[in-house]
DNA sequence: TTGCATCTTGTACCCAGGTACAGGCTTAGC
DNA sequence: GCTAAGCCTGTACCTGGGTACAAGATGCAA
């Protein structure tokens, strides 16, 4: 027999906001879980441990979307078999790595103009001795927050 | 005399929308400009530079009020003096090496996923043959897109 | 003068990942 | 049975950086 905990205990239990996993449920990520006869929700404790997997892979740059992914991943519902966690962690590994790459050029950037002495970005624009690329830096803008 | 430019001259010019122009004006971060009489907008050939260094300080890791603060730095205006390019650039670089920081831990977090073969995250958070650490990880979460 | 392109304003919407609040119901302890 | 704590639902709001749309006014060329 397992202990059904109560949505407060629950969200007490893994940190998270009492909203966030409605939001979770909503978003799928979430299994519904049990009711009182009075509609309160029920959970089993494995419910916690859900939570601290989607937490985990969120730190590891994973969005709600993905970590659905990853949350039915191998459990190929259906016929459609999801790549599982080697596969997405290997895509997120060139993303994350990407991101580096892209910071690694800010930060040159960033730091030639302090070498440089710079300190108005105006001037910097308009006169020639600043190493500042006004054009184009790095890449696409969307690279997001991995 | 300089030649003035309407909004979709500047936007285009800029290559950016132009509702952005009216958005950066009421961020404080374009000065208001002239006007026709019929209150269409003027905008003296700088407001196109003025875009040039805000879209490049973006592309920096800066954030739109950070911009701000570097347009009117060293312009000490009234009495309060803000910390201009230089301090600004050198406090972005320790967010950026932070940022970088937390990004080789998260990648290095999945590499070892990888490796250790691990294709159910639901499974390597129930059992102990999973590298990953399913409580704590990088830091605050709040450390931002920088 | 007419006609169309461009511009004006205010307001609402988009993304992600939640958080807050109001008004009402359930549960648990005494 | 009473009361307080806890939970339910729906809906609105938040951050950041814009984008979209509607309805109306202007600007400019023919």
């Amino acid at each position: 027999m397992t202990i059904l905990l109560r949505s407060g205990q629950v969200a007490q239990a893994a940190g998270v906001n009492q909203q966030t996993l409605r939001y979770y449920e909503r978003r799928g990520l979430l299994e519904e879980p049990a009711r009182t006869n009075g509609g309160h929700r029920l959970y089993p404790a494995e419910a916690v441990t859900a939570l601290r997997v989607i937490k985990t892979a969120q730190r590891l740059g994973f969005s709600l979307d993905e970590v659905a992914d990853l949350l039915t991943a191998g459990h190929h519902h259906g016929r459609v078999v999801d790549p599982g966690l080697q596969a997405q962690a290997r895509r997120k590994i060139e993303e994350v790595d990407q991101r580096i790459h892209d910071l690694e050029i800010i930060k040159a950037n960033l730091q030639a103009a302090v070498d440089a002495g710079c300190d108005d970005i105006t001037l910097c624009a308009t006169t020639d001795c600043c190493p500042i690329p006004f054009a184009e830096l790095t890449t696409d803008e969307t690279s997001g927050d991995a």
